[in-house]
DNA sequence: TGTACATCAGTGAACGCGCGTTCACTGATGTAC
DNA sequence: TGTACATCAGTGAACGCGCGTTCACTGATGTAC
C-alpha cells in the first residue's frame, strides 16, 4: 500500500487515549476497501494512514488478527444498521424480507471488499467467536423475518424459517459474491438478477 | 508451508524437461488446497514439494503469478469434466440441469480450497483472460442446457437461458461458497439446502 | 571408434525488500504535598 | 504557589524472517565429424 494521505495527528489529550483506537479501525477499514486484500494492508501502512508510528497500534491491538476481526465486527454492526433501516418501512412481511434482501445486495455491491472480508474469506482459524460476532450477517432478523411471514402464510412453511432463510441468504449472497468476484464476466444488470431470483422465491 | 514429503526426484531425460512443469502444476494445487491461501504457498515451497530448487520454477513459469493461474485453467477444466461427465446419463434436459448442480456442488465441497481460488477470490489484475479460462465455470455447458430444457417447455423461458442459468449458478455458488466461508455457522444437512434451492427452481 | 562441442535440465548463492513485532525511551500533563 | 513525581500517549531504532527473483554456474547427454 502506498503512502496514502498521510495524517497529521495531534495526540491525544490525556485520558482520551482509545481515540486513535477508533481511528486505526477507520484507517484499516478504509485501506482494506481500496485494495481488497488483507495481505496488502500492513501495520506499517494502517500507522502511517493514522499518522501515527507503527508500535502505536500495538498499545490498542494484541497483533494484526485481533485489529482486522475489530474491523469485521465494526462492519457488521453496518450491515446489520443498514438491512434494519431497510425493514423498518416495510408494508407486510415478504416485503420487509425482500427489502432486507435489497439492503443487503446494496451494503454488498457498494462495500464490495468489506464483503469480500465478511463472507468470502476465512478468518484466522479460531479467531471467529460466534458470541463477539452475534450481530453476524443481520441473519439473526433475518430468520424472525422469514418465521414471521410463514406465520402470516405468506410464505410455504414446509423446510422451516432456518432453511427458507438460508436458501434466501445463499441466493443473495450468491448473486453479490459472484458480481464482486468475477467483474469481468459479462453480467445482465443487478437488477434483472435480483428480480429473477426474488421471483422463485417470494412469487407474489 | 511445512516441508512436506520433500519428494526425491531425478532429472527429467533430455527433451523431457516439461515434465517439470506438470509436476510443479500438480505440487502447486496440493499446496493450495492444503493451505488454502495462495500466499501461504511459497515458490520455495512449491519447489521443496517437487524436490527442485526453486529457480527451477522459473524454467516454466515467467512468475508466480502465471503459474497460480496455470492451476486455475487445470482446475477448470476439472470442473468442465465432472459436470460434463455427470450430464452425461440424463433422462431429460431437466435431469441434466440437476445433475450438473450437484456436481459442481460436490466438487465445491471435495476440493474447497481450489474452489476458493477459483471463484471466491479476485484474480491478479488483469490476469483472468478470458480467451485462456474458456472453460470458466463449466458455465457454457449448462447455459446450452438451460435452453435445451426451455425448448423442451420444461422451464419458463421468460428471463431467457442466459439469465436463468445465471440465476442458477448463483445458486448454487451461494450454498457452496457459504458452507466454505462460515465452516463454523451451524449449517442444516447440504442435501437439504440443495432440495430447498431445487424445489424453488425446477418444482418436477 | 574417438573426441570436441552444443544442448539441456537443472543448481547454489545471493539480491533487496517489506513484513509483524519488541524494547527501551521521551516528553507533555495532571496530581500530591 | 512551587516542585517532585506518576501517568499516559506515544516514538525511534532495531530484531529476525521469509519472500520472489536473478545470475553465473554445472554436469550429464546426445550429435557432428
Amino acid at each position: 500500500v502506498t503512502p496514502q494521505a498521510a495524517a497529521i495527528r495531534t495526540r491525544s489529550p490525556r485520558g482520551e487515549g482509545d481515540r486513535l483506537r477508533q481511528e486505526i479501525v477507520d484507517a484499516t477499514a478504509r485501506l482494506l476497501a481500496e485494495t481488497g486484500d488483507e495481505h496488502a494492508v500492513s501495520i506499517r501502512s494502517i500507522a502511517e494512514t493514522v499518522g501515527v508510528t507503527p508500535p502505536s497500534i500495538y498499545l490498542h491491538f494484541a497483533d494484526k488478527t485481533e485489529l482486522l476481526l475489530a474491523v469485521c465486527e465494526d462492519r457488521f454492526e453496518e450491515l446489520d444498521r443498514r438491512t434494519e433501516a431497510a425493514a423498518a418501512g416495510a408494508a407486510d412481511p415478504l416485503d420487509e424480507i425482500r427489502r432486507r434482501g435489497e439492503a443487503y445486495v446494496r451494503f454488498g455491491l457498494e462495500n464490495p471488499e468489506h464483503y469480500r472480508i465478511l463472507f468470502m474469506n476465512r478468518f484466522p482459524a479460531g479467531a471467529w467467536d460466534p458470541e463477539r460476532m452475534a450481530k453476524a450477517c443481520a441473519f439473526d432478523h433475518m430468520v424472525e423475518a422469514v418465521q414471521r411471514a410463514m406465520d402470516a402464510a405468506m410464505l410455504p412453511s414446509d423446510d422451516g424459517a432456518l432453511v427458507t432463510a438460508i436458501g434466501m441468504w445463499a441466493a443473495v449472497h450468491g448473486i453479490v459474491s459472484l458480481l464482486i468476484a468475477k467483474p469481468e464476466f459479462p453480467w445482465p444488470p443487478v437488477e434483472t438478477l435480483v428480480r429473477h431470483i426474488t421471483r422463485a422465491y417470494a412469487p407474489s
